[in-house]
DNA sequence: GTTTTTCTGTTGCAAAAACAACAAATTATC
DNA sequence: GATAATTTGTTGTTTTTGCAACAGAAAAAC
């Protein structure tokens, strides 16, 4: 999300042919990927927006990731334990690159240049993962869908460096990804727009107080 | 916490004297380190159990990760956003390895054994906390008292490969991991018993049902 | 071995959140 | 541009969770 790699280069460079990599594109609502144990793959979205989600047996669905361009993901990162689905759905045309994950030590038969980029970074992606993950994880663990909100704009508000920010997906969406219920979240919305802490047009929340 | 890591070779290969790094020790309810931004700061638990917590303005507990032996934690991992107070505290007698992020690309001057081991080994380690941050992830997700205590049971179960369960901490503190309240989750406790689900004895769980 | 502190277990009550159901608005599809 | 599908907004009701307060058990400190 932050890192900076450069997509061009990166692009550029596997253009010289890896054996071990390919580049796949999907189009909205496309499963990019469902999540299976011991397949160890590891993916890059490249370009598009993409979530992962999971669907438990109360029909509850939970955004687990929202997921933008450069993100890493796959099943590598996971322990499947729970039989619940997990898998990854385009919500714009994507461009994903997928890579198993026991071929990065193994230097390419071809020693591309791409191979050596993407064991030289990877460092660097997964630190912005890990960063990202413990975000959500200190926004779940907040204890009220209203400090949950607030959480939440505060975090994109951060990132652009705006009092004025524009929701990166619906508001059904958003409810799934605080893992809350959509009417709660927009009682709460109200409320919060009644106590004057936030302005509210459309997607675009504007920060007040605080 | 499941790397394949050896911590006897990790401080042998330091006793050559990297100039980078240093061990220090803690005794039960010391301080290890505070999170602030800039520092970059990368520990490693070489031995004890310690949890990283969060106090919130309304006088809340959150422990944010369990930390356990090879478990990596620090600050390069946050994006310190909100003025939460987050602090690791150790829960036994710890030893821990402090290292500056900044340093590891930079080849050690005596170009040590340790230095060239962490930086090779790093990636594993990295894995297997992004796993763990998931793991959490789902938990946190989880709708209902009832769901996370049965995801966090089935969790420990999975990793011991038995029905039968210890708790790594007490009952307060693994309310204050799932981010509830306690006495609700005493009071869901006692119904999981009642509906057979769990047999409790201590703080030794069996799962039964399901 | 006694005292102090922390942890466990319990409960009534208040507050918050989930559930359910629907109309209006918006967006997508044909 | 009409129709279908999805999303937003709203509200009454039920359920779940949090809060507060306390007694007994266990553990730690002296």
């Amino acid at each position: 999300m932050n890192t900076n790699f450069d997509i061009e280069d990166f692009i550029q460079s596997f253009s010289t042919q890896c054996t071990k990599a390919q580049i796949k594109h999907f189009t909205k609502n496309e499963t990019i990927t469902t999540y299976i144990q011991k397949r160890n793959q590891l993916c890059i979205l490249l370009k598009g927006h993409a979530d992962l989600v999971r669907y438990d047996f109360d029909g509850n669905r939970t955004i687990v990731e929202h997921l933008s361009k450069n993100d890493i993901f796959g099943e590598i990162f996971y322990n499947i334990t729970t039989n619940n689905e997990l898998l990854v759905e385009a919500k714009s045309n994507c461009e994903v690159l997928f890579y198993n994950y026991n071929d990065i030590h193994k230097k390419c038969t071809l020693n591309c240049e791409f191979h050596t980029y993407l064991s030289e970074n990877l460092p660097e992606f997964i630190l912005s993962k890990i960063t990202n993950l413990n975000m959500r994880i200190e926004l779940l663990t907040k204890r009220s869908i209203r400090d949950k909100l607030l959480g939440y704009f505060n975090l994109l508000s951060m990132r652009t460096m705006s009092k004025k920010l524009v929701l990166p997906f619906s508001l059904t969406d958003l409810a799934d990804y605080l893992s809350i219920d959509r009417s709660a979240m927009m009682r709460e919305l109200k409320l919060l727009k009644d106590d004057g802490f936030i302005i509210k047009t459309g997607n675009t929340i504007t920060l007040n107080k605080q």
